[in-house]
DNA sequence: CTAATAGTGTCTCTGAGACACTATTAG
DNA sequence: CTAATAGTGTCTCAGAGACACTATTAG
């Protein structure tokens, strides 16, 4: 194509992945549970050997969309490629095109997020293009030498989790299939203060009633599980029902 | 710069302006209302005479991003230079990058939409870029051949309008300051079904006691308007409390 | 007076919030 | 038995929904 219009001197797609990690905090007790983001450290070389821009800097995983792609398919593709993750469910969520954001030029990014449980990044490893690649709690990584803009993407992702944790159902994307509601509590907690979520008679009486989880059944009885307490706990799935909220009612609507 | 990096062709930014216009049915009565957007039909001709792309299809304004700004910087600068409308809220929405989506090579659109008072788009005026301007209901403009992707990025940008009518205090931008409340339920209705807004008792009910508007005061005597009954209705406007919903939560907050 | 818009009175029922209480089980 | 997690019983109160009713005013 030839050059008529002003243009850019690059387009990029970063990713910024987190998931809630559950620690063991002891045997029948609820686990701790944190929102990370995953972060790599940039190579010195890129995979053609030349020296990397911001390299050793920690960074969210991206790079350049390929013309034959959209922005969408490059932060799957590099994702896979960085990272060693893939299959994930990634979300578009802002533009950054500050003039000076990226000191090589006038770079477009498109910014992503994604939402994994832990176990889909075990899988995660370093490659040539992450000379590291690590987990960081939000309070860490806003302690890291980050490299462009990605501070400000990354407080504007975690600003999108808030809001579509708070929204959407998005908390099945950090729990497994079937799930207690103390698990529920907890993901919910890492990014939401409410008294109705954090106070354990308002939230165990309100959340089975939840029109987008129900009761899990096994041979027509109730299916409980004793991974976090002595007492049996009932599991919970999400179903399809896509809660659509308004300030102008209080129900909620399907 | 040096073009060491796989560069796109063009980088554009598209903004949809939607009004709400009131059509005066007869007196005092509600009026009644309409969401509109505004489209331009694009010239033959460019401003540096160069026969323009898609050149006499309806399409949004926009224009090409310069270097020195951003996307939203653009937005402003070609929606006062296109159509001489200045001093809206605009919001970016989403990117278009679609291998394709434009014939003169790889072009990324970045989408805006503006909410404006039908006062507001009394300004707009023809110019060089635009032969044509006008405001056309959804259905109207749907029937149209637009210009490139346009028809995706309108359907998209009414998303996002109904989307955040519901969840936010929008509907104040298609509202005089001080508003009577059939006029916010008629601007509610335009884009929202929801049986606790259309069913009058039921909305003239729980409107007052919404947090985010109050009751209009003069010489500590409620104000009142005639402008669309015989009875006198009470003026409300939009104050600055930002609700937050959830659905976890019944209960709006702060 | 009528007709039209803008509300209110009153009922029922659901559900939130608070707080104490019960249920279950490992060890 | 204890300790810990997972709930439930019961009360009060606010507010949604339904439906009939009242209030105000131009003409």
């Amino acid at each position: 194509m030839n050059n008529q219009f002003i243009t850019p001197d690059g387009y990029t797609s970063d990713i910024a992945v987190f998931t809630i990690t559950s620690e063991q905090v002891g045997e029948y007790k609820p686990p701790k549970k944190e929102l990370k983001i995953m972060l790599i450290k940039r190579s010195e070389l890129d995979h053609e050997g030349n020296s990397n821009m911001e390299a050793g800097k920690w960074a969210l995983p991206g790079g350049f969309v390929l013309p034959e792609e959209t922005a969408f398919q490059a932060a799957e593709r590099r994702l896979a490629e960085e990272t060693g993750v893939e299959g994930l469910k990634i979300k578009h969520f802002g533009v950054y095109d500050s003039p000076g954001r990226d000191l090589r030029g006038w770079i477009i990014s498109n910014a992503h997020y994604v939402t994994a449980s832990e176990a889909a990044l075990r899988s995660r490893k370093k490659t040539y293009d992450a000379s590291e690649i690590g987990l960081f709690t939000l309070a860490e990584a806003l302690e890291l030498d980050l490299a462009f803009d990605h501070r400000t993407i990354m407080d504007d992702a975690l600003w999108f989790i808030k809001k579509d944790m708070a929204l959407t159902t998005l908390a099945k994307h950090f729990l497994p299939e079937e799930f207690v509601l103390s698990e529920l509590q907890g993901v919910l907690l890492t990014v939401l203060d409410d008294p109705s979520i954090s106070t354990d008679a308002a939230f165990f009486r309100k959340a089975p009633t939840l029109p987008f989880i129900e009761a899990v059944l096994e041979d027509g009885k109730p299916k409980k599980s004793n991974r976090y307490s002595k007492t049996p706990a009932q599991l919970y799935r999400f179903n399809d029902f896509q809660p659509i909220v308004s300030v102008y009612r209080n129900k909620l609507q399907g």
